[in-house]
DNA sequence: CTGGATCCCTCACGATACTG
DNA sequence: CAGTATCGTGAGGGATCCAG
């Protein structure tokens, strides 16, 4: 890492220098959504060779940007997960994934959509000012990916994970960014079937008001 | 860059795709300061071999990210400057130079402080609740560099050159970083011959309360 | 099974030189 | 000024193998 460097006294320099390399910001994407072992973060990522994903967990670990712990049992094994510094890139992570989601555009052949990549993407999309005094907890189902949002004070917490008793279960798949971004609306997107609902359609408006891209 | 895709259907992993690759935000950097020609972006980042500053920029052009445009006369040439849709990064550039700042440092040796770094790095740091109804106008010098921040309405506007009739000249070098960071006082900076100030030493208190680092 | 290490191959990157 | 041309290197990609 030392090699790769931008040889400019600047904080926006220094910061691409640590997490600037190829899969170092995916990584640490899906950190954000929680600890994780090396074949966790893997299968987030199916794409990255392991010696990459060795090299670059290296690398952040040096940086003090991921930790490894050791956990006891159950589950012996590794984790890797983000120090204090590392969740400082929560930020960041989130104004890079909006600017994207707007020019996401439709599926491209060959591409899926992963657990961490899509609790990310609710995060990054959640509109504080839409939410007010909303309290409301949802179901999203993409696939068999299941994740969940409770949005209560004007924040929302969304985790990996079905959550039983939502309010609304909604069940989609990658059209679901046709909704986020207002390209339908929740009606045509029922009709047309994007969606699928088990509760209020009043939810789902509520949520597009929320969660949305753009 | 077609051919160096995550494989993820997800707004983040879109937006490093499209300006992931090496020195590409370093140029939306220089960028988002105004339009540049190539040699001016040359001397922004002196590191930058001249055929990867060619290639990145078509790159950004195809993304949509940059345009070229014909200047006319005077200053015949090649002009680039963001688009809309490159000027939206600015979000995410300042989040990412906010979070590189605060881990920033001493420099290294051989390491340079640009214009386009300095005044990007002053807009990152500022912060619009602390300025409040302050109504001030800043010339700030690092060696030959000149840069000038005017706060007005909780807003701050920073660009590169001198500002006759600033109320406070600032000059400093990169310990500029240790007073933004607040490890020194505005006094103890003064004492220790950090800065020097021409103008009101209130009005350097003032500027370490609305720019800073942390 | 998890958590890597090792090998090889290729192409993108980087350095330098040169040109319309 | 605004790039090409050329060429060497090494990081990334992909497969395979191995230890606990």
């Amino acid at each position: 890492m030392s090699k790769r460097v931008y040889g400019q006294y600047c904080g926006f320099a220094r910061a691409l220098e640590l997490v600037g390399e190829r899969w170092a910001l995916l990584i640490v994407r899906d950190l954000l959504v929680g600890p994780k072992r090396f074949s966790d973060l893997q299968r987030g990522l199916p794409k990255i060779p392991s010696n990459i994903l060795t090299s670059r967990l290296k690398e952040l670990e040096e940086a003090g940007i991921v930790q490894r712990r050791l956990q006891p049992r159950p589950s012996n094994g590794v984790f890797y997960e983000l120090t204090e510094v590392g969740n400082d890139l929560e930020d960041a992570v989130m104004a890079l994934g909006r600017w994207g989601a707007q020019r996401l555009g439709e599926p491209r052949p060959g591409e899926i959509v992963t657990e961490d990549a899509m609790v990310m993407a609710l995060r990054t999309t959640f509109q504080p000012e839409a939410a007010g005094r909303t309290r409301a907890s949802y179901e999203l189902r993409l696939g068999d990916i299941v994740i969940n949002a409770k949005v209560a004070n004007g924040r929302a917490s969304v985790v990996a994970g079905p959550l039983p008793g939502a309010d609304l279960i909604i069940e989609t798949g990658p059209a679901v960014r046709m909704l986020l971004a207002r390209e339908v609306t929740p009606e045509q997107a029922l009709k047309k079937k994007l969606v699928r609902i088990t509760g209020d359609p009043k939810l789902l408006d509520r949520f597009v008001r929320m969660f949305r891209i753009g």
